[in-house]
DNA sequence: TTAATTGCAAATGGTTTGCTTTTGC
DNA sequence: GCAAAAGCAAACCATTTGCAATTAA
C-alpha cells in the first residue's frame, strides 16, 4: 500500500513472470492474468476470488487452469497459500510478509512484520535444537468498537 | 508429559465431563471415551486417528459421532481444532498450550509456550489497535541430521 | 515438434447432514 | 417424556485429476 506505482507493479510481474519461467512453467495469457491478479490483489484472495477476477479480464479460464496455475506458482515458491480462518486456501505472492491479521468482524487480512517476530522464532528453534523451515503467526481480533 | 498422573488423568476427564455437561451436551459412553482418548493422546490427532482410538474401546462407534463430539466440545471451548501440515483438522483440549513445532521429517508436533508469544502478541495488537480473541504461532522444521 | 497447458466433467476425500431409531436425564 | 445423540448413507464442497484437444517455445 505504499511503494507501488504503476511501472514497480509492471516490474513486479514480469519479474514474477521471467521466474516463472525459468522454474520451467510456460507463460500462457492465463498464467499472466493470474500473476497479474495476484500482483495487484492486497487482501489475500482464495482460488475462487482469483477465478472471478480472472474472468472479468478472460471468460475462457476455467478454475481447473486457476488451480494448476496457482499450485505450480508455488511448487516454484513464487506464490505461497495458507489457511487463514477459513476453510479455503489464501494466495499471496511470496515476498510478501508471512504474518497475518484477520479481523474478525470484516475478514480483512492484514500483513504483519516485526524483526521480532524473526527474533522470537530463532529462539524457540535453538531451543528446542530445530532448524526452521517456514513459520507464521496468526492473530484473530477485532477493532474495539469496530463490529457486533 | 511431566504432572500427568493417573489420578490427574482421571480429574481432568471428570473435569471436562463436568464443562461439557453444563454447556448442554449429554455425557454418552462415546462422549467419555472421546474425552478420555484426548486426555490421554499428546500427539495432536486428527478426527480419523480418534476414531480408529476410540473404535478399539467400542466398535460400535460412528466417524459421524466422532465429528459431531468433537464439534460440541469445541463450540464448548473444551477442544480447540486447528490445521497444522496437512489439510486435516487436528485436535487437542483447550487448556494445552496453542502453538506448535512441526518436525517436517517425523509429522510429530510439539507443543510451545513461551511468555514472549504473548508479550509480541500483546504488542502487535496495540500497534494495530486490534483486541485479539485467538492467536497461534506456527514453526515448521527438522532436527539437523534428523532426517532426509 | 512436442511436452506443457487447457476446459470439461468426473473423481477425491475430509467433514457435514438428513433421517430414523435409541437414549440420557 | 422429550430433546439430544447415534448409525448409516448420502450430500457437500474445495481441490485435484483423466482425457482429448490446443498451444508455447
Amino acid at each position: 500500500m505504499a511503494d507501488t506505482s504503476e511501472s514497480e507493479h509492471g516490474d513486479r510481474v514480469r519479474q514474477l513472470e521471467a521466474d516463472a519461467r525459468r522454474s520451467g512453467m510456460r507463460i500462457t495469457p492465463h498464467t499472466t492474468t493470474i500473476i497479474q491478479i495476484l500482483d495487484e490483489s492486497t487482501d489475500h484472495p482464495t482460488a475462487e476470488d482469483i477465478f472471478e477476477r480472472a474472468r472479468e479480464r478472460d471468460p475462457s479460464i476455467s478454475s481447473a487452469s486457476v488451480y494448476r496455475i496457482l499450485n505450480k506458482l508455488e511448487e516454484s515458491d513464487l506464490v505461497r497459500r495458507q489457511r487463514l480462518d477459513s476453510d479455503r486456501f489464501r494466495y499471496e505472492i511470496a515476498d510478501e510478509c508471512r504474518h497475518h491479521l484477520v479481523d474478525l468482524d470484516t475478514g480483512q487480512v492484514i500483513g504483519i512484520s516485526d524483526p521480532e517476530i524473526d527474533e522470537l522464532k530463532d529462539k524457540i528453534a535453538k531451543r528446542h535444537g530445530y532448524e526452521i523451515v517456514d513459520f507464521r503467526l496468526e492473530l484473530f481480533g477485532r477493532k474495539p468498537g469496530g463490529g457486533n
